[in-house]
DNA sequence: TTGTAGGCGTTATCAC
DNA sequence: GTGATAACGCCTACAA
């Protein structure tokens, strides 16, 4: 019963002695057409098993409707609550979303950018590849006046648009919380520098470090990539040092459990013989025994409003050449982890 | 300096004094084009900002490199671990992968199926929404001739390719597993009983009930949402109970360990007081204290499977007709969450 | 309210 | 090795 040939506006205009143009005002609700003719032809779609071809439509009306977003990888807490939060907003104003991860690949980075461009997206929403150096490959979509939005991992000082967090201030606010708490010695346990919010938020360690006048150890800062591997391999590397650090600073809340297990399986207790805390406040963080103080990290607003100042950029709500760089908030959350002093009331 | 209008391959050709079909061919490293003139075509064609077309060539080549894949949800565990499966996998064969998330809604899926089939994807993987009654929005399909895959969760009694665990050996094997460590009054906690996947691990726990001649009661399976504070809610609900339960069987790993620490705040100490048990094996199950037994629920493998299945499908590699279900391993993780009687050695 | 006609950018076929 | 031409299926002036 499968019909082999595909089915057109034209078959169907010839089946109900029509012309292909009133059939094309017909499938899409157009006013003009009479209501019965309109179910005549929805009818005869129907029967004859026709779908519309979005490539004609979209070749013809020259745009594609659809967004490309480029991420490092899929899953990931983060990445996945941004991701929610773009395809909300994105769907909502009628797009659809076209995903690739570069696995934090540059080279998957620039094959998948020229992909997008070639797919005609409207737009583009890019979190970066770890280690991606430049933003040459992007270069493209301003010569074709395409619009292109960075969310969280950006380079912070061109002219592109981006979504991010203030993590310099996150770091600051972290470090200093632990220095208050009496630590001392302070292991930063952070993702590839390459990244701005990686280094932000070791820019943010030293300057608290500073404030205090505590020496900066480089030796005290742990660069991994933050996976389950390499984040036990950290803490078991700190359990050996030789003066013992008093308290760690890792740039993600997984991780930091994933350390704070080594450590109590070493014995310690936490926060008492070594501090820890996190950053994004992924559920994991409230889970931990004891909870883990963090930095709220919202992912899914990021993406929406990514997806919101792509969306007004596309039609033309909002004007590319006035670059913005959208800060939304973020705030330190202090939990058991880094508690040693009983005074602050929680 | 941003060009207006749109870079084609005849403008490229009048520039050079050549046909259109030879700058088509020279783009595509055609063999039959001589060097010199590929060399030419692809200096003029950088030069002038020449973009390719993905709709025209589509529309002219009658298909579109791109695969479909809608799932429920975008961040969860689960998913994106398929996902990041899917993903590899479709892009080393070449394709892209247009997602939607139907946010657990059946009308969601329904025009989301549509929309698919409209961009003319190559084939489509589903994950079902939670409250999908049935599989009438992917008859379509069938009728095209178009490849389908549904993973995970699945409609098991139909004719449709499928890749999945035994979910009910699962929920056998984990209350078999509790009711040897002494266990007799346990709760299972579910997400949705339309989706096979829960109704199928429940019936695996109702069958491991029958064999040890425990009475099943109705009263002790709670279906839930399984989110965070769903998962809270049912953890206090199990706490309220007259007759306190030994024994909790979740269907999901971050919903376990969220009930684990609502009865931990409340003083009971897990496996003594009640042992919990969880499904997936999520890093968070190994994160937990105690450890969380679970089952090992391989989502990237299967995301993998179902895409290379796909892949053979759209590629005529494999036929339809021969509707495959194809059955992944997962396997029992006992740990310290469950494990009362110290006899096993673990 | 419906019809006519041309073009969106590429590729396949056939010719030279 | 290169060129001419006709689709692919839809949309949109403009005309009737």
């Amino acid at each position: 019963m499968s019909t082999r040939k595909i089915v057109t506006i034209y078959d169907i205009a010839e089946r109900l002695k029509l012309a292909p143009s009133t059939i094309s005002r017909g499938l899409q609700d157009n006013p003009a057409v009479n209501e019965k003719t309109r179910k005549r032809i929805m009818a005869a779609a129907a029967e004859m098993g026709y779908r519309f071809n979005t490539f004609a439509s979209n070749l013809r009306k020259q745009r594609s409707n659809m967004i490309g977003v480029i991420v490092p990888r899929l899953n990931s807490y983060f990445i996945s609550s941004m991701l929610a939060g773009i395809e909300k907003e994105i769907n909502s104003a009628g797009y659809d979303m076209l995903i690739s991860q570069s696995l934090e690949l540059e080279a998957n980075e620039i094959k998948y950018a020229r992909a997008m461009l070639n797919n005609r997206v409207d737009g583009l929403i890019v979190n970066l590849a770890a280690n991606t150096r430049n933003l040459d490959h992007f270069q493209e979509y301003s010569r074709h006046n395409l619009p292109l939005v960075f969310v969280d991992r950006v380079f912070e000082d061109d002219d592109f648009n981006k979504v991010m967090i203030n993590n310099s201030r996150a770091g600051y606010d972290i470090t200093r919380h632990l220095i208050e708490q009496g630590c001392r010695r302070i292991v930063h346990l952070t993702g590839s520098l390459m990244r701005n919010v990686y280094q932000e938020r070791k820019a943010g360690y030293q300057r608290a470090l500073a404030e205090f006048q505590i020496p900066y150890d480089e030796e005290l800062v742990l660069e991994t990539e933050l996976t389950e591997d390499a984040s036990a391999a950290a803490a078991e590397k700190i359990l050996k040092m030789k003066n013992r650090p008093d308290a760690l600073f890792v740039s993600n809340d997984m991780s930091a459990a994933i350390c704070m297990k080594v450590f109590k399986d070493a014995g310690l207790h936490i926060p008492q013989d070594i501090a820890v805390a996190g950053f994004n406040n992924e559920i994991i963080s409230r889970l931990s025994d004891p909870m883990i103080t963090t930095i709220n990290y919202p992912g899914e607003e990021m993406g929406r409003t990514a997806a919101r100042q792509l969306i007004n950029l596309i039609e033309h709500k909002s004007d590319n050449d006035l670059t913005k760089s959208i800060i939304l908030k973020s705030q330190l959350v202090v939990r058991g982890s880094t508690l040693k002093k009983p005074t602050t009331n929680l």
